[in-house]
DNA sequence: TATTAGTTTAGAATGATTATAAATATTTCT
DNA sequence: AGAAATATTTATAATCATTCTAAACTAATA
């Protein structure tokens, strides 16, 4: 599973160690830690590294499209492995983040900002919602 | 157009002089001000006005349902009047920031919330396009 | 009008993020 | 490999948006 470090080496990143110690991170993390959190698991790893670095990195990272960075709404940002494009539903009872995918609404995204004379570039979808009990 | 006056009185709201400059500078604006520019409206009217007051006013007629907020991902936040529910497309190139409206869209969301058990309480969508020069 | 409760102000504090300067590490050149 | 040049990291200060605090002020109530 070393494709993200492949994909750092052909954006001609150096592949220090903090920056592996960060991607191991990325690696291992199934949720969407904010960088404060990101910072805890890279001590754990290092505990030599710095929590500049790791905002330093992170924006690398991001730049390079090694991760993707989500926003909430609450004032911090969240980062996952950048790969399939999803969308997040938000439980806002628990805080869960719940991660889906569904093309047609894709689409439908597409289609109106084409209405209006735009050629979408980027978008950002989050659904708050409250579980439904049986 | 004192319907956001009324709106605030029934909220149980005391309307004393600052709030009622900052519900102006509501009003006035058709655009999506951040809390820096209102405060910058505010003292125009008012020259002793606070930033605190602004920042705890603004709070105080989100929670009451006057405002809404909208975060188009940049550091803060803006904020426009509450009424219509409707989306933001954000010209990446000028900054500009279009309002448009797609019931289409919106079923669509409360039905994809639905299907994974959650009833929809609020959605946040921002388009992030570039114009097409024809 | 005296008392109480709510609001504003100014400024300090906080939390997230970015900038800076010195120390380290890596790459390049010979 | 060793020296010089370049990039990165560290620690810390600075910045920006926002929230908190305490004292002053205003409005509502008894």
């Amino acid at each position: 599973m070393a494709q993200l470090y492949e994909k750092c080496i052909k954006n001609g990143l150096r592949m220090t160690l903090p920056r592996k110690i960060i991607l191991e991170v990325i690696e291992d993390s199934a949720d969407h830690p904010d960088v404060d959190e990101m910072y805890r698991r890279a001590v754990e790893k290092d505990r030599s590294i710095s929590i500049a670095t790791v905002y330093r990195t992170i924006k690398l990272f991001e730049e390079a499209g090694i991760i993707e960075r989500l926003d909430i709404g609450d004032g911090r940002s969240r980062y996952e492995e950048a790969g399939e494009h999803h969308e997040h539903l938000i439980d806002v009872e628990s805080g869960e983040i719940i991660e889906f995918q569904n093309e047609e609404l894709e689409e439908m995204k597409r289609q109106v900002a084409l209405n209006m004379g735009y050629e979408l570039v980027d978008h950002r979808l989050e659904l708050f919602g409250k579980k439904i009990k049986k």
